[in-house]
DNA sequence: CGGCACATTGAGGTATGTCAATCTTAGTGG
DNA sequence: CCACTAAGATTGACATACCTCAATGTGCCG
């Protein structure tokens, strides 16, 4: 990890890019700005772990992330893939609970990292960034909940298929958030068998998926897949 | 679903027993009573359903209500086994947006319903309830990754004992949240499985289950059975 | 008392995990 | 700049845990 010496208004930037923050009159983006750290994290270094107490709100500005939490068994399991621009941790750091869970970085990333009390501050100056951080939270337990509810599905397929579909921006392209490996863990696969299902929408003519990035080719034999996959 | 017309008290010592509005000062607590419903729902009877405008936040004072979500195919999945005394679905109260998911009674249930204006109202005049609310919306999201983590676990014994740990209280000993048709839903198992599931652990001599409640009789064999589902 | 939903137990099929080999890619150092 | 190494991705063969189907038992509500 590195600290970063950025130029006057790259922080503020950064953080311009969130909608928690955009809303904000400038002024107060660039007051916390003035007060956060700009870091520099290599692939596979540890944005903080579980337990860690939570003293500041990590954005992260550029790069991806994988969050981690153990299973019963004591191995690691991929709860969140996360890429920039987004709020990493953001509940535990507004009610000061201890870190529950580790983040990695998949790649190189830049974050801002946003003291706590900066934050706390911030926040009872202007009360409409408490509801716009609310609106973030609402999106994780939305995702968490989805991810839940595919968790049930069976058929690698659908599993996979759903989740491109999720990922898949207007065009029906997207980019993979993480190594297959990884995504694999997230959707509760192994590697083997999310590299199958690939291959089996591959065939379908539903996704062409190379390398880090996929396009939706047949948005309606995709559909298919999904509702074949009978319970 | 039946409106009901308490005796003074009753419903500001419904809000009193959870944890958000336990620290409130009595007064505040009795104003958002006085402008609050109570209502009694019957087995079966959905609180709200998924899409619906978020107009009141559920307490639930007495019962036990099972969330559910669309899977990829449309077919329900359970997320969330919530019994009383809980909040339900107070991040999408606070944010505004409509509901995202659907909630069914268990059994009979009453229930304070406060409506959002009387909510926001009450948390401009108090902030320290909204932090109270975060700290609510922190053990929400702690269960869904726990939740998610689990669901990656193999074995099936390995999964329901992890759960049954995590609900047991300081004696061992608890009461299943739902009929455990629902339970096995929610654990992402077919209601055989879930069954056959709870005979190993029983054979082991682990567990103790009997109708609806169960106590946990060794919890180092437990602890076993988890890690022995190697991975 | 009868019907229905849930729970349990048994038998058998199948999707996915596991193990193993090959190939590709990226990172490292001469 | 290229060879070397290691990690990831893919494909195949096999094993197994879970799902499916079916039958029986049990408690609850009409």
């Amino acid at each position: 990890m590195k600290t970063l010496q950025p130029a006057p208004g790259v922080v503020a930037g950064h953080l311009a890019a969130l909608p928690a923050f955009h809303g904000l009159p400038a002024a107060d983006r660039e007051r916390i700005a003035a007060e956060s750290l700009l870091r520099l994290y290599g692939k596979g270094e540890a944005l903080f772990r579980a337990g860690d107490p939570a003293t500041v709100l990590v954005v992260l500005a550029r790069g991806s992330v994988r969050v981690l939490r153990s299973r019963p068994d004591g191995h690691p399991k991929v709860v969140h893939l996360l890429t920039a621009p987004c709020l990493v941790a953001e509940v535990p750091i507004l009610t000061g609970e201890p870190l529950p869970a580790t983040a990695v970085c998949g790649e190189e990333c830049v974050v801002v990292a946003i003291p706590r009390a900066v934050l706390v501050e911030a926040v009872r100056r202007d009360p409409e960034l408490a509801m716009r951080l609310l609106g973030a939270v609402f999106e994780r337990l939305q995702q968490l909940t989805r991810a839940l509810a595919h968790h049930g599905q069976r058929g690698a397929a659908a599993r996979v298929g759903a989740w491109l579909l999720g990922l898949a921006h207007d065009g029906g392209s997207g980019v993979l958030p993480a190594a297959k490996k990884d995504v694999a863990d997230y959707l509760g696969l192994q590697p083997e068998s999310f590299s199958r299902a690939l291959a089996v929408l591959r065939e379908e003519g539903a996704v062409d998926v190379t390398d880090e990035s996929f396009r939706i080719l047949d948005r309606t034999a995709l559909e298919a897949v999904l509702k074949d996959a009978e319970r």
